[in-house]
DNA sequence: GCCGCTATGCGCGCAACCGTACATAAGGAA
DNA sequence: TTCCTTATGTACGGTTGCGCGCATAGCGGC
């Protein structure tokens, strides 16, 4: 399934200056993620951080009652482990993958060096970490005001922007642990989106057909989220 | 009102190294911030960055339909504008005094001088944006998951932890823009506390009588994030 | 083709919170 | 004092989402 892939795929490594990607490219290490795949828990020292290239990957906070919300997505667009170089090591958080496919991996040791050269890496990703930032406010805000309804399609949009294709494999019930409601109300919401010809779906694949209509459907959330992380890291013009 | 302030108030501050100290003192400004100012707004260029003593500034995201809520507290624990670090020098947040006070203030410019130093100053800042992020996130679960009962005694609990006295001036109208609630909400929550015996209030002043009690009441959520700040920015051993 | 697992559909009753409207009460101004 | 503004109390119906239980339907393994 997954065809060539290459680290230029990943956008903070895409953007880093030659210097930059010699000393870097040789440590990155290929690897595989499978769907539901744990990369850390709550509380666990981070060893490495991982570039994603066609998988995605949410930050997950989970309650003592087991109830759990999804606080960002990162795919290609950014790094899981921003607490390694914030100072952190670790993090109250759980990182899951979302959808399957390949990341590179860095030690934290290699990236921590290369951070503390302060060149461009580091201010790409304290960007990148600002954006982070970002996205996981307006979720707070998404999560106390907006419904269900337009909360996934919020979340099938950040999905799609970070996918090869427009085919999604994922279950209602893991998409209701990532929104933090009931698998119910996942199902009632995707309904309404097949009613309306947005997308279909069975047994865990999602196909969006009409993207701008998901859109409309959306809450604010998406857009403002987007625009702000276009503003903090320019998409690259392809050469 | 106001005591005797000086910088080392603020936990930050305190926390440099004598040699930064001396390089960043001489050009703090104290300012006077009074309650419901607004330091900047949703979009707005960053001029300074601010270090509250015993002020308390709330940083809102508000909604196009004029809802709002509360991502994060700031108060003599951390300063108020991390994205001119970071490198985004604007925000989609407001940042509005809670609760008056002072504040010294650095130029933008001035700051980032020192954190392109890549001292103690740098790696204070970065794990003070990881507690940060820390609450938000902590926020943005809690926003999903917890009654407005158990997020007041949370939110009186934050304001709590940065006041010198056990007194709040804050209207319950102003509480539930923050909490992203009623008022009704708030005057039905708060009302419980004082049938409780746990805080007294009257017109915009609210008093904690029993912090034990509100601990108990409250989620787990503030006790997570506590402990997480305390781990990144131990608490100074009073010399 | 049959079985069994898992994903999805659906229907209750219930609790939390919202929107609205209006009543009371505390403090400042004149 | 009296008036007026602002903060707080209360009530009512409506909606959203929850928790539960159970029914249906794809799909893989045999």
């Amino acid at each position: 399934m997954p065809g060539i892939v290459f680290p230029q795929q990943n956008h903070i490594l895409d953007a880093l200056p030659p210097a930059e990607r010699e000393r870097i490219y040789p440590h990155l290490k290929l690897v595989t993620l499978p769907l539901g795949a744990v990369l850390y828990e709550s509380g666990d020292t981070l060893r490495h951080i991982y570039f994603p290239t066609d998988s995605i990957v949410s930050l997950l906070y989970v309650l003592e009652n087991g109830s759990s919300a999804e606080i960002c997505v990162v795919g290609n667009d950014g790094v899981i482990g921003v607490s390694l170089f914030m100072g952190g090591e670790t993090t109250t958080s759980r990182a899951i993958v979302q959808s399957a496919g390949s990341a590179y991996r860095l030690s934290g040791r290699r990236l921590k060096q290369e951070f503390e050269r302060q060149g461009e890496a580091m201010h790409i990703l304290l960007r990148y970490t600002q954006a982070l930032i970002t996205q996981m406010a307006q979720t707070a805000v998404c999560n106390r005001h907006h419904t269900v309804d337009q909360q996934l399609a919020r979340w099938l949009l950040l999905s799609l922007d970070r996918l090869p294709n427009n085919r999604l494999t994922m279950t209602q019930e893991l998409i209701a642990d990532m929104l933090g409601v009931r698998r119910e109300g996942v199902t009632d919401a995707a309904g309404k989106l097949q009613k309306l010809g947005v997308i279909t779906y069975s047994r865990g694949t999602i196909r969006v057909l009409d993207r701008v209509r998901l859109e409309h459907l959306s809450c604010e959330c998406y857009a403002v989220v987007k625009k702000e992380t276009d503003r903090l890291l320019p998409p690259r013009v392809p050469h």
